[in-house]
RNA sequence: GGGGCUGUAGGCUAGCUUGGUCCAGACUGCGAGGCUUGGGCCCUCGUGACCCCGGUCCGAAUCCGGGCAGCCCCA
């Protein structure tokens, strides 16, 4: 990577250079070693989410932590329109008679389904869930809006709060009682045939939103008692955090026609007969955002990609006695250029905070991109860009200020890809038997792949004997198993295994 | 599902074992002023806390019980 002008070699850094102290790049040491510990105090210092809310499993989005948020809603939002999804808004409160529709859906939602009992201090008649997931909701409004197949393929979506009375311990934004960011999708289709190329197309979707997130992923179709439940298979996107244990981040849901009969949405054919519809649905939780900012991160805080980070490139004056003015104005004149050339870009002006301490508060905040202004540069007609990612320095001419940005940004953009892809793939490893798969598991941790017979009984057993999960199958990846025997039991493979250890 | 640990200013923490010396100390933050400013400057002044409820006791931050909240480990 060539960055704009006079790139410093990261080689010499701590060096005086040109009267410019360099620092070295940010380890990834706490974010590796202790990132339980580098998670909390990302997001409390940043601020992002505080967590002091007196409720478990609850947070607040703080205003920076907000428009991250609100960054990673819109891409997402705009990916569902783009591929002709509409934005509705169901009710929080589903009666318990709905809920309860879809048999195995229901049975294993129970356990952690909040309900509204009373109304003021009388008892209510119809009990009221708080939504764990908004399927039994929608469903019966499905049924009502579907007559005829020219009403399909009907493809929606919401962004909401859900409720889950979670029992294991809490952990912020990874696992919430209250999910604050569900970003939910639901279609139904006239055939089996149309409603599978949606699931294929769902997958794309969340694909290209993960790709543009720079969050490395593998896609696998969960294992048959693993699946969500009411569905027939459900296929989940799953990235490995920097303590080595998986995240799943996203999953797609093939419904059949399960859901259609228990809430009875039927079409009319153009024969005049009627169908139950075909459904999927999808969706993907803040714990997307928990993943981004969790991946590119360092020991120096958030590092963001330019698409989600609120701010891209923040000015800091460097102001000396008797110059402040002059440095001040030339800062803000670069704003508004910036900001004209569709920058997100502020200048931090704060008195009576030293340069250096600012240098620290954004690295914290992940702003790609640090501009400082100072006399010297004034002089030379100049500024100076540090990229977050790897703290290197360079000078700039000023009339090519907006360029310089716009190149390091991309330049910023693309390492972190390469950055997050070459620590992804050291993660997903292979092996050919059990005690190979544990040995990974505790060596490495991610993600082990290894060949497997595709007998249910024997996935369930293998699960036993392992400390670790299984993610299941790839989903439409060709794996060469010809002559592999399964990890497990010995016999002929049919297929990859994926196995880790997850949140 | 099982086990362990923790809760003192906004944050991090000293004090708790052995109850009284604590109307609770440091650092950081925050507010005011001064001095500075190209990697966390310095000085002065100010600000702010014993999670909640109950118990033991002459006396509780400290001991006991319960609640709430958080963290860690194992399944």
């Amino acid at each position: 990577m060539t960055a704009v002008l006079g790139t410093i070699d990261l080689d010499h850094a701590n060096e005086e250079l040109g009267g410019i102290l360099l620092p070295k790049a940010p380890e990834r040491k706490e974010w590796s070693e202790r990132y339980s510990e580098w998670f909390h105090r990302v997001i409390s210092e940043v601020p992002i989410y505080d967590t002091r809310y007196p409720v478990k499993g609850t947070g607040i989005w703080t205003p920076f932590g907000y428009k991250l948020r609100r960054a990673v809603i819109e891409k997402i939002r705009d990916m569902l329109e783009e591929a002709g999804h509409e934005e509705v808004l169901f009710p929080l409160l589903i009666p318990d008679y709905m809920l309860g529709k879809e048999g195995e859906h229901v049975k294993d939602f129970e356990d952690e389904v909040y309900w509204v009992t009373r109304g003021g201090k009388d008892p209510l008649d119809v009990k009221l869930a708080l939504r764990p997931t908004s399927e039994t909701a929608i469903y019966p409004m499905f049924q009502l809006w579907i007559n005829a197949y020219s009403d399909l393929p009907l493809k929606i979506f919401q962004i909401v709060n859900v409720f889950r009375y979670e029992t294991k311990a809490t952990k912020p934004m990874i696992r919430v009682r209250e999910v604050s960011t569900f970003k939910e999708a639901h279609t139904a289709h006239a055939s089996k045939e149309d409603a599978e190329s949606q699931v294929e197309k769902g997958v794309e979707i969340y694909s290209r939103i993960f790709e543009g997130m720079k969050i490395p992923f593998v896609k696998s179709v969960r294992p048959e008692w693993d699946k969500f439940p009411g569905a027939e298979y459900t296929v989940a996107f799953d990235t490995i955090l920097p303590d080595n244990k998986v995240l799943q981040v996203g999953t797609v849901h093939f419904l059949g026609q399960g859901f259609a009969k228990a809430f009875d949405i039927k079409y009319m054919k153009s024969d005049g007969g009627y169908e139950h519809v075909w459904q999927t649905c999808y969706g993907i939780s803040e714990r997307a955002i928990a993943a981004l900012i969790s991946v590119h991160g360092d020991d120096s805080g958030l590092v963001l990609p330019s698409t989600f980070a609120p701010v891209q490139a923040v000015i800091i004056p460097i102001v000396y006695k008797g110059k402040e003015e002059e440095v001040t104005n030339k800062c803000k004149e670069a704003d508004c250029l910036l900001k004209s050339e569709g920058i997100r870009s502020v200048v931090d002006d704060r008195k009576d905070i030293t340069p250096g301490n600012k240098y620290f508060t954004w690295e914290l905040r992940g702003a790609p991109i640090r501009i400082e202004i100072g006399p010297r540069d004034l002089e030379n007609s100049t500024a100076v860009l540090v990229r977050r990612d790897t703290l290197q320095k360079t000078t700039i001419q000023m009339q090519e200020l907006v360029e310089g940005v716009h190149k390091m940004l991309k330049e910023i953009d693309f390492s972190l890809m390469e950055r997050a892809d070459l620590w992804f793939k050291s993660k997903l490893t292979n092996a050919e038997d059990v005690e190979g798969i544990k040995s990974k598991l505790d060596k490495v941790g991610g993600i082990v792949e290894a060949p497997w017979c595709g007998a249910r009984g024997c996935g369930e057993e293998m699960e036993g004997k392992l400390d670790g999960r299984i993610l299941g199958t790839p989903y439409k990846e060709t794996h060469d198993v010809a002559g592999k025997r399964c990890a497990n039991c010995g016999r002929e493979a049919s297929t990859i295994i994926r196995i880790g250890r997850s949140y």
